[in-house]
Parts: structure tokens; sequence; C-alpha cells
DNA sequence: AGTATCATGTAAGACGTTACATGATTAC
DNA sequence: GTAATCATGTAACGTCTTACATGATACT
């Protein structure tokens, strides 16, 4: 249901095409919402059948640009204002950290640091976003508060990660043999 | 893929039933993984077939644990060693902000209050859980470290959604009436 | 005796990924 | 002219959720 919302939340703030949202799944919003092209471009027909979005004039290279309808705005402000948002997540950082005494500390620490590295990178990107931002534009004042959000995490993720390589330091190797288990 | 990895970390730092596995995902793992119970018996008896975890003794009430074998173990090192976490996610909370310019300022506020009070209720959770660790066990010694990210995303959560509010309040009504798009 | 919790499952359907396919335009 | 990028899709398969089903034990 929440591919729906994400793909109305997008055309809500600019008309766009399948292309444009694939771009926005790799690049802004993959700390947010992704989807796979393959699952975008049917999505958006069934969209668009169901009178949410319209398909604008064909641009160039067959190009298929979306705007929102009244109902399809009408839809997204009820699913903002009558339903609670899901806080189940899915983060693979953190299920390998909860497994990293399975692996030699130096391992573990390889780890921490390919995830500080990854984290400081994307962390420029999201700076460089939200300053090219335009603040006389509602969707584009929306988005600096989603930005920031991203910022925040992965401030906290990095810092997490520093942190967390100072202590594996101190823990002693696997080497000990474990009981017959298998 | 993961949620075998998922299923086998756990059971790797100590032996657990599907039920113990499920009241997990509910609680602390939340925030790292989850799957409904309908998901987890069938990949339990798909893990003990492949030989990555075996049944113990039945206990009271039907109780089925597992505990992983040599092979379940050497399976999660290689998982961890050889390959690269998945960075992508799904944060409904985020998606939702993206699209607040859509609702009054008022019901943005709400939204966001929401927010603040279920990352500060579950803050105090955790790290509650984080004290009852034994950290002569190494298993439990990982466990800090994943918790740890958690106590501090939620932190970095709980203080950008305050943040946010006040961003919200100097917002301007959403009254002015949209060109007709629908 | 009745309710809550413990404990495990099956079947159908929705959602998401991987592999494959096609053609137009732009840059070198 | 050839490679990269732009742009949209279909089919098969795997993952996850929803609805339904069952029975044992503990608490009041």
């Amino acid at each position: 249901m929440s591919l729906r919302m994400a793909l109305l939340t997008l055309i809500a703030g600019q008309p766009r095409s399948g292309y444009d949202i694939n771009r926005e799944f790799d690049g802004v919003l993959m700390f947010v919402w992704h989807a796979k092209p393959t699952q975008v471009y049917p999505e958006l027909k069934r969209l668009a059948a169901d009178g949410l979005i319209r398909e604008q004039d064909e641009g160039p290279r067959g190009r298929r640009p979306y705007e929102i309808t009244q109902e399809g705005l009408r839809t997204l402000r009820e699913w903002l204002t009558t339903t609670s948002a899901d806080h189940s997540q899915r983060n693979e950082t953190v299920l390998r950290t909860f497994a990293l005494w399975t692996v030699e500390p130096a391992e573990a620490q390889a780890f921490l640091r390919e995830e500080l590295e990854y984290h400081r990178a994307r962390l420029r990107g999201l700076r460089v976003l939200q300053k090219g931002l335009d603040l006389d534009r509602p969707a584009d004042r929306a988005a600096l508060l989603g930005l920031e959000a991203g910022v925040r995490r992965l401030e906290a993720a990095a810092s997490w990660a520093e942190w967390a390589l100072g202590v594996v330091a101190t823990w002693p190797s696997t080497t000990a043999p474990e009981q017959d288990t298998g």
C-alpha cells in the first residue's frame, strides 16, 4: 500500500515520469523508500487507471510524466490524517551487528569501517541536496524536514560506528573452540 | 535471504523456539528486522532441513527450541565476511514527512507529536534491555552494540521530531486553493 | 468453568526482485 | 559507428502479509 503513497507523494510535489521516480529511489529516497523500475511502472499505470494520477503529454524519448489529480491529493491527505505510521523496520547494518561476535574482531572492525565510510559519504550528499531546496515551494519545505531526518540519522549512524570501533578493539579473539554443535 | 540470517543470528546467540523469535521480532528487534509467525515457522523448518539449525528436545506446551549447527555458524560467518550490507531502507515516518505539506500545519504537528512520543517510549525500553545484558557472553557484547545503534537512532529521531515541530509552527495554512488538477 | 497466554502451523494473495527485452537519443 | 544513457516494459520467481485453524497450559 505504501508504494502507492510514495509515488503519490513524489508526483504531488511535482509532475514526474517513472524514470524520474526511479532515480529518486536510487538517490535521495534510498533511506526512505525504494522500489525497482519493474514495480514502479505497473504501479503508475494502476494509479492512473484509478484516477489518482494523470498522464501528461508524452515528452522526448517516450517519456511519460504524470501529474496528481484532485482525487490523488485527497487520497494522500486521508492516508496522512486517518492512519498511523508503521514503525517496523529492516536494517541490515544493525542485524549484522548482532551477529558480529561470531567473527574475528579484525573482521568486525573492517565491517564497521566500511559502514562508517558509507554513512559519511551519504551525509555529504544529503547536505548538498538540502541546500538546493526552494523554501518558497510547500513541497520543498516538507522535503527539508525529510532530508533533515536523514542527515540526523546518518550522523547518528556514523558516530555509532566510530564508537563501536573503539569497543570492538577491546574484544578478545574468538579463537577459543566452541562446544561441538555440528 | 536475510530472514534466514536473522534467524541464524538469534539462534546462534542462544537456543530459541519460533515463539521466542516472534517475541523478539515484536520487541527488541522491531527496529532491526521483523517477520510474522507465519513466515518464521516455515523458515525454521527449512533451516533445519538444510542442516543449519537442529531441533532440540521438545519442551513444555509443544515448544520446539532450535540450536545452531557448525554449518549454520559457518554460513553466518561467511555472510558477514564475504557480502556487503544492503543499505536501502523503508521508513514510513520519513515518507509521510515528505507529504506533510499537503495537510494543515495543525495536522502535521499532530503527526510529529505522535512520532515524538513513540520514539521516546521506545528509547526507555531499549535502555532497560541494554542494562540487562551479560557482557561476559560474546553474543551479549555484540547485542550491546546493536542496541546502542537503536538508542542513538531513537534519540536522533526524537530530537528531529522536536525540531520539526518548531519548523512546522512557522508554516502558513494550506487554505490557498490549488490550481484545478482533477 | 472461562479467559488469557503459550505455541505452532496452512493457504491464498499481495508485494518485491531478478532476468530478460526493446528502442530512442546523446556523447565520443 | 559505437557506447552510454534515457526510457519503458513483461514474465517468472521469491518474500511477506492476512485470514484462518488448532490445541495445551496457567490464572482467576
